[in-house]
DNA sequence: CGACTTGTGCTCTATGTGAGTATATGTAAC
DNA sequence: GTTACATATACTCACATAGAGCACAAGTCG
């Protein structure tokens, strides 16, 4: 068997309190299913990986990456049974990079898929989705009955309560891939091919939709502790629409009061003497994201507030 | 070209309050430098990089791995100088695992290498090492002159400060990749072979400290929001040695009193009736890892007080 | 016995966070 | 213009946590 490597990108870029994932449609799949793009890694072309990475975006999409970061290296065989039967392994090492806000989305064979259509589950601004009381709590319950001894079944028990924070447990955003692999697991989701008897969200092909799950999960963490939001945003902004973007991207509201007390008193931005162009409103005051930040914690992140 | 795909380990164990790393003698390097296990991935023998990776450990060296994650995907063109000379790119997904306190460590082709003895400066319990004020700072301070144009020298200036702390930034223990890197451009550490004029530690072969330096700080992040110290620890404990194994991995003196209140107090451990073994002074209590803890709440990590 | 080592409890203070009230300043509807 | 509404911004209070100690307990070693 032959081992082939490839680059995959998450690409995330927010518009309208959205994030967006960039996928193209049938790349790598014969039921056309929105996949990640992706391409085989030319040896011959590139100095390093993070190099192929952007200029392979560059040439194949026209978008000006920002910042780029390896997630993680996918090699699970059946992650691609098309390749398989071919008699090839395809080990795909995956990107995280996003689009600043203002910077052009060209048009192109790509689309741009908002993050929570392929895994609704984990947006909560309005409280929890539906899914989790109506369908994903009972299947879990089930599942974790169907244990084989107590044991099994304690185990299940505990992952579960982990992941989705069911008994006790809080919900925690950063379970990303937890909870998809949970869903994956229970066969509430599937891949390559809407198998699953309810599949939730938008199928996508091949293991993209874990990929997803893996690179939300990481900028979830991330935000937390490194102040990469500004990263996604043009470079002045208001504190409403900051909160706004870091909302969509924890997946939960946030109280606003504290969100700015410590955004602002954390040093993670100035004022810029301007104001916003009006909306409804009193108008805001825009600012910048204050780069001597790093300089003065060693941790500058979005230190989230509680839940509204 | 022809890509090769190999599968990188570090093995990291903590005997006597000293970080360990397994590492062979010439693996892969002519100049018989030390080096981490490493070998091809054989697509047609493992469902997933993890499961070869446990195998492969396990059959190479019988050690049996607790924690296993995976580190990162290195592809650097000139990473494997030799590699490149005979038409390979060698591309190294790294590993990090851990070996459990008590485990026995089999004598093999192998060596156990004190992880400050490849990367020194990151030893900071007995103060800052004298490495940094006597030869790393002024290093750096010719580096950050020498920059072409005052943007350049701002730039440099601000990379220094973040990494080392040199002027007002704080000390950040998980920053070790990038002290690493900043040493490599500034030419105080080499890699395939001892090239730089003072280099620093012991040299190891290829770009192997750089991926210890991953792991080191990978490791110390990890450190405070998961608990991952017990997977390196024998299943019962004092407190005092949790904190000196702690210590050793942070590289920094902790406050004894906030360390006990903050793990005891998180819940993090709980007591057994037993006493430990006398060694000198007040007997201590043995204790373990509590693991209803990861239910209660969502970070569990060593919330580390601040320096002694 | 006293010197030394380690364990353990407790205090005092500074700071940060959660939650909420109050008020300012704009737009859109009437 | 007035009213309703949306957003911005300031401030307060209770509470939890972290940093930095002191004090003392319970052992070993000479």
């Amino acid at each position: 068997m032959r081992v082939v490597l490839e680059l995959s990108a998450v690409i995330v870029a927010v518009r309208n309190d959205t994030p967006y994932v960039l996928t193209v449609r049938g790349g790598t799949d014969k039921a056309m299913l929105p996949g990640l793009p992706s391409g085989e890694f030319d040896p011959d072309a590139d100095r390093s990986l993070d190099r192929a990475m952007r200029r392979w975006a560059a040439e194949r999409t026209g978008l000006r990456l920002g910042f780029v970061e390896q997630l993680y290296t996918f090699g699970d065989f059946g992650r691609d049974p098309a390749a398989a039967r071919s008699g090839e392994r395809r080990i795909s090492v995956a990107y995280l990079a996003f689009v600043r806000d203002g910077e052009p989305l060209p048009e192109l064979d790509a689309h741009w898929t908002n993050v929570y259509d392929l895994l609704p589950w984990e947006d909560r601004r309005q409280g929890e989705s539906d899914l989790v009381g109506l369908q994903i709590a009972p299947a879990l319950a089930s599942w974790v009955d169907a244990g084989q001894d107590p044991d099994q079944r304690a185990g299940r028990a505990e992952r579960a309560d982990l992941s989705w924070g069911l008994t006790g447990a809080p919900w925690d955003p950063v379970r990303v891939l937890e909870r998809y692999e949970l869903l994956f697991e229970v066969g509430l989701v599937g891949e390559a091919g809407p198998s699953a008897p309810a599949d939730f969200g938008v199928t996508a092909s091949l293991d993209h939709r874990r990929v997803l799950a893996s690179a939300l999960g990481r900028l979830r963490g991330k935000l937390t502790y490194r102040p990469v939001v500004f990263e996604l945003l043009a470079p002045t902004f208001t504190l409403f629409h900051l909160q706004r973007v870091v909302e969509s991207l924890v997946g939960e509201p946030l109280h606003k009061q504290n969100f700015r007390r410590l955004v602002e008193g954390g040093g993670l931005v100035e004022g810029t003497g301007q104001r916003a162009e009006i909306t409804s409103g009193r108008p805001a005051e825009l600012f910048r994201f204050r780069r001597d930040v790093l300089r003065e914690r060693p941790a500058p992140g979005m230190g989230l507030p509680g839940r509204r």
